[in-house]
DNA sequence: CTACAAGCGGAGTGATCGCTCCGCTTTTCG
DNA sequence: CGAAAAGCGGAGCGATCACTCCGCTTGTAG
C-alpha cells in the first residue's frame, strides 16, 4: 500500500540485529516456499532463519505480508529484465525477456501462486507492462511477432509457462525452456489467425486484484 | 489401487438411500471444488448434498479418496473425448481432442491440480496416453503438425493450459481458447526447431505419481 | 407386519495452523 | 559505563480442519 514511505514511515531505524534478522527471514521463508510450497508453516521458516516465531511476527505483521514482499523482489527483478531486454537487437527483446523472466521464475517458485495476484497499480507491475508492450512494438516493427498479438497475450502466456515450471519442478526443472519455445513458435508470422478475442485490459486487472 | 474389484468387494449392494446419497455427494464436491477450490471444507461439500459429514465418511474413507473418484471420472471422460476425436478427418483429430478435453476441464476445474498426480498406470491414463499418441501420428501423417513434436510435448502443453484455466477461471472462463490458438499455431510446421530436448516418458512418469 | 441390519446426523476429538504475549537479553548512545 | 529502548524466544491461545462415535431412524427380507 504505503510502498513509497516504507523507510520513512518506519520508527526512525531498525536495530543492527533486527534488520539483519529481516533479510534472514526473507531468505528462508523463499527457501522455504521453494521446497514446500506456500503452505509452509512460519515456525518452520523462523526455525531455518534460526530465530523465534516472534522475531518473524515483530517483522512482518503477517505470513501474507511476508510473501507480498517477496513477491515484490520478483516482480521489481522482472521489470529490471525487461528494462534490460529493451537492449537487444532485430526485435529479439520480447524473446530475451520471455526466457529470462521465466528463468527467473523458475528460481522463486515459491511465491509464484500469488505472484499474479497483486494489485494492478503497484509500480513495479506498471514499469514492467510498460516495458513488454515496448517490447512487442519492437518485435512486430521487426517482423518477429505476427500483428494480432497483444500485451494480454503476453501475460496469458506467462500464466501458462508458470503452471508448467510449477508442475515440472522437481522432475525437470529446465522442461519450461521447451515449452517456452513452442509458445515462440506460434508468436512467429504466418500463423493461421488466432480466431478467439484476446483479454481486455481489464480482465488482467481483475485477475491481479483476486487475492484468491 | 483395487480398482477393478471395486464393486465386488463390497459387502454386497448398498441400500438405495445409500446409494443416491453417494452419487449427491459426488457431484456436491464436484460442485464446491470448483467454486472454492480442493481446500474447501467436507462439512460444506455435505452441507450441500444435504447430509452428515458423518454420511460423506461412510461413504469414502477419506476426503482424499473423493477427490480420486472425481478425477476418475474426469480421465475417463477424457479417455472418451481422445477416441471420439480419432474419428475426425484430415488429421485434425488432435487439435479436436486438445479443444474437447480443455473444454472438459474448464467446466470441472475443481479436482484438476490433482488430475495430474494419478499413478501412471491408471487405466484411463493409459488409454487417453495411446489414444493421443495415435492422433498425434495421424496429425503429423497430414502434415498438420511438425515432425519434432513429441506425445511429452502435448501432456506439458496440457498442463500449461491448466494454469490458464486455473488463472482465468473466474474472470474469463473461456480465455484459455485463445491460449490454445496459440499453442495449436507453434504445434504447426516450418517453425525453426524447438531447440530443446523434450520430456521423457519417464519423467512424465514421476510428475504423475508425485502424490503433493 | 416385524425385526434387524444398514444408514443416518452432527456433536465431539485431536492435530495443526497463524498469531500473541511477556519475562529476559542485547544494542545503542550520552 | 549504565540506563533505557528495542529486540528476542517460544509457550500458549483460539480457530479451523479432517475425521470418529454413538444414539436414533429407515429400508428391506422373510
Amino acid at each position: 500500500m504505503t510502498q513509497a514511505s516504507d523507510v520513512v514511515s518506519r520508527p526512525r531505524q531498525l536495530r543492527r540485529d533486527a534488520a539483519e534478522n529481516r533479510e534472514l527471514l526473507l531468505a528462508a521463508a523463499a527457501q522455504v516456499f521453494a521446497e514446500v510450497g506456500l503452505g509452509a508453516g512460519v515456525e518452520e521458516i523462523a526455525r531455518v532463519a534460526g530465530v523465534g516465531v516472534g522475531t518473524l511476527y515483530r517483522r512482518f505483521p503477517t505470513k501474507e505480508a511476508l510473501i507480498a514482499e517477496l513477491v515484490q523482489d520478483v516482480l521489481e527483478k522482472m521489470s529490471v529484465l525487461a528494462e534490460q531486454a529493451v537492449a537487444a537487437p532485430d526485435g529479439r527483446g520480447l524473446e530475451q525477456f520471455l526466457e529470462s523472466s521465466s528463468a527467473y521464475q523458475a528460481e522463486h517458485r515459491g511465491c509464484l501462486p500469488k505472484l499474479w495476484h497483486t494489485s494492478p497499480d503497484n509500480e513495479a507491475v506498471v514499469r514492467v507492462r510498460r516495458t513488454i508492450a515496448a517490447l512487442l512494438a519492437e518485435a512486430k516493427r521487426h517482423g518477429q511477432v505476427r500483428e494480432d498479438i497483444t500485451a494480454t497475450d503476453l501475460t496469458m502466456l506467462m500464466w501458462s509457462i508458470r503452471g508448467v515450471i510449477e508442475t515440472t519442478r522437481d522432475v525437470a526443472p529446465e522442461a519450461w525452456r521447451r515449452h517456452l519455445a513452442l509458445l515462440v513458435a506460434g508468436l512467429r508470422p504466418a500463423g493461421t489467425p488466432l480466431g478467439h478475442r484476446p483479454l481486455t485490459r481489464a480482465q488482467v486487472d481483475q485477475v491481479l486484484a483476486d487475492p484468491t
